[in-house]
DNA sequence: CCGGTTTTGGCAACCGGTTGACAAAATCAG
DNA sequence: CTGATTTTGTCAACCGGTTGCCAAAACCGG
């Protein structure tokens, strides 16, 4: 049997680093490549990054010895005098909230197919994580994205006047954000459960430093009324399994015969509260969620929710960065006009009619 | 005559780029600092990465300075020296699954501990796609980690000469990896369907490049016959929910009263396809997943499944990896014995007495 | 064949740090 | 107080690209 690792002492006569590789070649440069192909590096630089810049003839040369080296550029050498990096930072507000899964995907593939690469940090729902990780990220991407940020509005255009930055489930004045179109789904809840017979509705809120949860909490308020049904707001609470349990004793003390939750994770949690409390779902209490996330439709009885575009608007978000970044690099503001991020209700199984 | 060259404005003097910051001050720099502080921009680079070589006072000096500039390094002009980005790559299947969120909290907590930061590339669970995500990311990042990857061993190794690399979910030749020990919870498993009074399992088997897919299965294939149980194996499928309910035909005409599944999408897939065909479960088929992914608590009966330590492995993962940076830094091979990361069945409700 | 225009490629400076070598200053031993 | 030793800070080169400027080369119409 042949050991693996060899003695190391060949390496010893290298510079600081082993740099770029580790064991193979020491990674080839565009000063390989000019030497190869016989011209200056800062010719291989223009043919290798301005096609057209340089003759065909000369153009092709480099190329093949290029790949002959089995060239790569270095992105820090090249980040270093252009400032970009290619690369964009994502900042979660928790990753184990499937919630993001969807967004994550949409961001990570648009950014891809575009050549740039994500960076992801998560905050863990504190907004002091968050600022430590946005400081930590910022310098060494082109562009932040915050995903249902915790923190407060000054802090967040702070961090916008260092870099780009795109909010997503959220608006903050002068800042670009990416925001679904609450409305839609939050009537066709109101009208289903209004058709149910319920009038009296109540809200399981989340985080108060959540810009979505005011949202929704606001277009339910403006909504309600004038179905003619009453509403209540029942929380704060955490966005978790836990934090729609916790609020069980409360939802059934305040006589509501329907909720709708922050997000799925709440409506879900309390629906098993609620279930193992002896309280029917949907008999006694018809519930619905927000975003619709994965294993929403495993509960019993499946929930009911108002589904967001997650994938869509991680897509969206990371595009409208791009544009950002290339009218910073001075192209035509072509913002384009796409189509709507809009909501809907998904009718499941947690909603019935209103027991009275 | 008009100069070829009319100044547009007054952007037109400054350097290539906004550099650093879009309309803030343009970052300051380690030349800053000296010049505020009255010394040599080596200086500062020694006070602030080599506390001790400078006098207590200069270095105090300098570090107000830096404060007051509000300085941050930029990574990338360290990097380009150095070679370390004090970052590291996180390479996924599918970032849809749920078994990776637990995986990218544990690794990103771990990183983000040391300082370093975790670039994020999915496969979408293709090897061409994972090999492309990985040329893309070794460049910028310090080590790869591949969760589950999807290359072939001759692969990874190729690209474990360019960068020190971990593999989560799979053993290659020569490669540092972290896999559970699947042992202890097939054999709970298998104990349990057996007291149970199963006699005839089968084993819903995942993609065939997956290495766990194929660890568990000879890890059952050992085990079973000598349990006086038989054993088939009933794929291989795709590692989703449409997976899993697409064996359901043949699980039936296999005749097994209970199944293992790869992982939990495949069994919740197909305990719900077998559902809807009227097959109770576990009336008359018991169900028996991989991993306890979020949900998988959700279905009615709940999953009943062995579980992985996900968030551990990530985090052991990232900790592996910067002992093998430290160790190619020259540090002492330190590698520390952990506690094991061991796999137990979580019984709940998808598993039943044998129907005969 | 000539002067003028356009292409093409080289030169050199620069991005923002790091580090080996070395000299000046401070400390110490005798 | 002197010479040896240690501490401290400066100099300059380097990492690997990018790009403004310029001169040489190629091309053009007449």
């Amino acid at each position: 049997m042949i050991e693996a690792d060899s003695t190391p002492d060949a390496e010893s006569t290298l510079p600081v680093s082993t740099r770029g590789a580790r064991r193979g070649r020491p990674a080839a440069t565009i000063y390989d490549i000019a030497k190869l192909a016989g011209v200056n590096p800062s010719t291989v630089s223009r043919a290798l990054s301005k096609p057209g810049r340089i003759n065909v003839k000369t153009e092709e040369r480099i190329h093949a010895a290029a790949k002959e080296l089995n060239y790569r550029l270095n992105p820090m050498a090249r980040a270093l005098p252009t400032g970009r990096t290619n690369s964009l930072g994502l900042l979660l507000a928790d990753i184990t909230n499937p919630m993001f899964f969807n967004v994550v995907r949409g961001a990570e593939s648009a950014a891809s197919k575009r050549g740039y690469t994500l960076l992801l940090a998560e905050s863990q729902e504190s907004s002091e994580r968050e600022a430590a990780a946005a400081e930590r990220l910022s310098p060494s991407v082109d562009g932040l994205v915050l995903v249902t940020s915790r923190l407060s509005d000054e802090e967040i255009v702070e961090l916008a006047d260092q870099r780009p930055l795109v909010v997503i489930n959220r608006k903050v004045h002068g800042i670009p954000g990416i925001v679904p179109e609450i409305g839609p789904g939050i009537e066709q809840a109101l009208a289903h459960l209004g058709a149910l017979g319920h009038t009296a509705i109540g809200f399981v809120s989340g985080p108060v430093n959540s810009w979505m949860n005011r949202a929704r909490w606001a277009e339910l308020l403006e909504r309600a009324p004038a179905l003619g049904m009453t509403i209540v707001e029942i929380g704060p609470g955490k966005p978790t399994l836990d934090g729609g349990a916790a609020t069980l004793a409360r939802v059934v003390a305040s006589g509501v015969t329907a909720v709708l939750a922050y997000n799925d994770l709440m409506a879900i949690g309390l629906m098993r509260a609620a279930q193992e409390s002896g309280i029917d779902v949907p008999g006694k209490l018809s519930i619905i969620g927000f975003d619709d996330i994965f294993g929403s439709d495993f509960t019993s009885p499946q929930l009911s929710t108002v589904r967001t575009p997650l994938g869509a608007i991680g897509d969206r978000a990371v595009r409208l960065m791009m544009q950002l970044l290339d009218e910073d690099a001075g192209a035509p503001p072509h913002r384009d006009a796409e189509v709507a991020l809009v909501t809907e209700l998904v009718v499941r199984g947690s909603t019935g009619p209103a027991a009275h």
